[in-house]
DNA sequence: GACCACTCCGTAAACGTTTACAGCGGTTGC
DNA sequence: GCAACCGCTGTAAACGTTTACGGAGTGGTC
């Protein structure tokens, strides 16, 4: 077989040295007779370049990486799908890291960049440690990470407001005459565990209602787990006419339970979610969902990482935030009863 | 900043030669003294090795590509799902390709392994064209295919029986009485649906039943283009008693026309999907679903190239077929109505 | 005809690893 | 006391590119 074409071959079949070659392939001035004599010859042999020489020489691997807790959670799905024509367009590959929401193997891919695999890493945490926080500022590519960071990190950062979308939906079941409603959240010590949680209270307090203990219930961002936490919450017989799920899984989960209970929805509890993924369109009925804009998030910080790729004057420029702003889409959980 | 240690800052500050720091790095004997040395000083550093130097000398990239039509396909999902730590555990990153369903960039992929920016690549394509295949057995690399593909390739391969797949479902419909079965399919130029299509003719012969054009109606295999097929089908007015999508999706769209239409499932009409992935088991009503073992279609997948890739005599072996056997999965929109 | 400017190209040195080979000091065996 | 061998290590070449440098050739100017 022949381990496949060099430039080396090309230079020996088209008569020039490899510099030429090399010269001609990255379309650098040369006389149109070479050209015609290289790119003859590239052509006949099927060369394609190596790409870890020219990695190893360019110091660029023209990969991106995209680090996510999981890809079976359908807001980073929208996400990736989103990054992978950005990037693809740019001419970058994508590696995708799936970290199971670990902390320790998301710094040993922040780690792993200094080996130079990836020019740069888009990274979602789900919980912000200390040293993740270090091993961010410390990596040896630009990263940006997919919502907050603190400042000290130095890094760009796409983040969405999620306290105004848990308002928005608040302020939307109120506007409903609904007045007891519940909270179903994923781990508190996560990011947007901890963020939501504290909207709500917010939410809550800025509309003149009461905290009430049994109307909170905490389970993780699946859909059995929040299906499970929904029981809980039933189970506690609080009297609600509305829940709140801190993601669309969680919505799903709650939908199932209810239907299980025989309770209709919206008529005797409103279900609204998070994220407006297309589980929260598909659903029966269409759940009420806050849009966190996944695929902008994703969309934006692919970009954010190319300009960053782009010059060296912007490599060094400093850190730029992205905000995105959450939007309510009302749906049938909520207002629905019409059919 | 610096440049990031290497192989020569370590022997420097250990006071030994690169040799032997790359002996210790890669576990090859040496003394006790000289691995202490050397550890601490890579320690001390924070060295992390060059990728694209040890690509290049190694001829190893330890990456494997993945190429499918679209990764918000669930589908596609599940198997991503199921890859990523399979390679996770044997050393490997996943690089990721949405090609659209477009030959030409699948081509393109193939085309690019002689870069070697990849040890191998696990392909779903969606249409089997001659120039394909073609460039299926000029891959410069392991290649393994999910779905059929000709002997001539040579190349690794993992599939279903989806004619079976059908004919489990129609035998399951026919059994519960229904007698005037609908087929919703994709795309007829893609090879799951000349599969399908064939399959739904077969089935219907075996059990007896009468081939009806009005019964047929062609779309995509997405939600929204399955749902206008299922549009389409219904303004035929053909008397339908059950719908055989090719898909899961469509049948999702079956549902909301069959909503919208106001008959209901499975009582006015049974619905059933292909694939079995979470959106069937979600859905309400839940969707009888034929499982083409998706999921391990994956992980067979990523098994068969690890083991290409694993040695060179293996590398040789002739080319292995693997096969999933479909299994049908009932849920309530085929059987359902006790609630 | 000497000089310069310019264009095109080849030589060779890097990039950071791995590894064949040879050299070293120190056994062991006769 | 010498050869053979051993375990360990350093030197240097290679992997396939890109690119700084300078040389060869051409044409123009005085």
């Amino acid at each position: 077989m022949g381990e496949g074409p060099t430039i080396g071959t090309i230079a020996e079949r088209a008569g020039v040295s490899t510099a030429s070659v090399s010269r001609v392939l990255n379309g650098l001035p040369t006389r149109p007779e070479t050209v015609r004599k290289v790119l003859a010859a590239a052509d006949e042999l099927g060369y394609v370049p190596n790409s870890a020489a020219r990695s190893l020489k360019s110091r660029r691997s023209h990969q991106v990486a995209f680090a996510m807790a999981d890809i079976g959670n359908p807001v980073y799905l929208e996400m990736v799908r989103e990054i992978q024509p950005v990037l693809k367009a740019a001419g970058y590959r994508l590696v995708l890291h799936s970290t199971g929401a670990d902390v320790a193997e998301e710094i040993e891919v922040l780690r792993s960049l200094g080996g130079r695999y990836a020019d740069g890493l888009i990274l979602i945490p789900l919980r912000l440690t200390a040293e993740l926080a270090a091993a961010i500022s410390a990596a040896r590519a630009p990263v940006v990470v997919i919502g907050s960071v603190p400042e000290e990190a130095g890094v760009d950062n796409v983040r969405t407001d999620s306290r105004l979308g848990v308002r928005l939906a608040l302020d939307h079941l109120y506007a409903l005459g609904r007045r007891r409603i519940a909270f179903v959240n994923g781990p508190l010590d996560t990011v947007p565990g901890a963020a939501r949680a504290a909207a709500y209270r917010d939410a809550l307090a800025a509309l003149g209602l009461p905290y009430d203990e049994k109307l909170v219930e905490v389970g993780d961002f699946y859909r059995a787990e929040g299906a499970a936490a929904v029981r809980r919450l039933l189970a506690k017989g609080p009297d609600v006419d509305a829940i709140m799920c801190a993601n669309d899984l969680i919505a799903l989960g709650a939908l199932d339970v209810l239907r299980e209970a025989g309770l209709r929805v919206p008529e005797d509890v409103a279900v609204a979610g998070m994220d407006d993924t297309d589980l929260a369109a598909g659903a029966w009925p269409p759940i009420t969902s806050v849009s966190l804009g996944s695929a902008e998030r994703g969309r934006r910080a692919a970009e954010l990482l190319l300009a960053r790729l782009a010059d060296d004057a912007s490599a060094k420029a400093p850190r730029k935030v992205v905000s995105v702003r959450p939007e309510l889409v009302i749906r049938a959980s909520t207002k629905g009863g019409t059919r």
